[in-house]
DNA sequence: ACGTTAATCAACACAGTGTTTATTAAATAG
DNA sequence: CTATTTAATAAACACTGTGTTGATTAACGT
């Protein structure tokens, strides 16, 4: 068996160091923060850091691809096979899978609220918005008829629209549900900039 | 008069520094980038760096804050103050003071490519979505009636949705021109999602 | 219980930081 | 044009963190 992903001392190693990673990001951000003080913060020894991770970029990496496709999944499982029409059932209720989606966002809040806020990585959030333009991309352009702006425009709005909305979420502290978030999310998707933008 | 901003060796200097910043970050991202390599670049003595900034992050500061106010300026003198209805006007013309903001992306369009990219500065992406909210809020707010989205969530999605545009834009090429790109923010802004979210 | 291997500790050269000193060269005021 | 001011330079300093290595200890899986 893969003894990298069975052996407890390493599975430990590795569990310590996200944790300190997260919370040292909370702390004072991910480019203020060294290697030296992962390690100290995840009572490791520097020497061992560098058997599993490259530097600390690697580490953000690894952890950022976690979280990624665990959201892939959600979306491979989750989407919408047949094509309705949305605009009724919107009116009240999320589309489910938006609604797994953010109660993954949230169960996975610390570590998004940092990586997602001011002293973040910017490269994920063009990742997590490079999913939902694939997601996207099929949604609308099948039902696109012929709007004065150009598709990828559009795209562009309408995702880095709801990574704003989710950003807004866990900067203003989570106050709202997810399900009342994920309803925010499929409302203003469905229905949003969709009609001026010529969808029928 | 204030020497600091009159003496043609301390203009030369940082003008020197925020051309190799410039540069460097294109090549190699923000965080990769060193003093050593932006004094180097800029065929400055190291030391000289340290007289007039602190660090890295203060030089990047000190030049995010010169274009933003620059486009806080922009804003100021051309917002629209009678409030007019746009929904005509807009289908073939772009708002004015947005076209001017597009304009001075396009000029700065080295500097603002690498900072609003994956290798950039998310709290820059944050500052210029604060700008937009503070106008959008105005925007909007007069003319809300009663959205099933609260109104901080609604600015939210418009002013990041904007962004997403704009870093669309620079990331592929900027393949439009100003005047096609202010169109397209100034449609979505005003048509968008707008009427979705109950405006009149 | 045994062989395997992860983690530890200490040491290493190295790159970059931030500061200081004396010295040189350029700019501005008169 | 000259004198005076002051910005820029060059060289050195201690310091922090990096990435790697080799020998030793301790925990793991079978």
């Amino acid at each position: 068996m893969d003894r990298d992903t069975t052996d407890r001392r390493i599975l430990r190693t590795k569990r310590m160091l996200r944790q300190a990673l997260t919370e040292l990001m909370e702390e004072k951000g991910f480019e203020a923060l060294t290697v030296s003080s992962l390690t100290e913060r995840a009572d490791i020894n520097r020497g061992t850091f560098y058997i599993h991770y490259q530097d600390k970029y690697d580490l953000l990496d690894k952890c950022e691809d976690e979280i990624l496709k665990e959201f892939e999944r959600i979306v491979r499982e989750g989407f919408p096979t047949q094509q309705n029409d949305y605009r009724k059932l919107v009116q009240t209720d999320p589309l489910p899978h938006i609604l797994k989606l953010v109660e993954y966002l949230s169960d996975n809040s610390a570590f998004l609220k940092t990586i997602l806020g001011p002293k973040g990585d910017p490269s994920f959030q063009e990742k997590l918005k490079d999913l939902m333009k694939k997601n996207l991309t099929v949604l609308i352009e099948q039902r696109l008829s012929d709007s004065p702006i150009p598709t990828d425009y559009l795209i562009a709005y309408v995702s880095s629209a709801n990574l704003g909305v989710i950003q807004h979420w866990l900067k203003s502290g989570m106050n709202e549900s997810p399900r009342e978030i994920a309803l925010i999310l499929s409302r203003l998707t469905i229905l949003g900039p969709g009609i001026e933008a010529g969808l029928n």
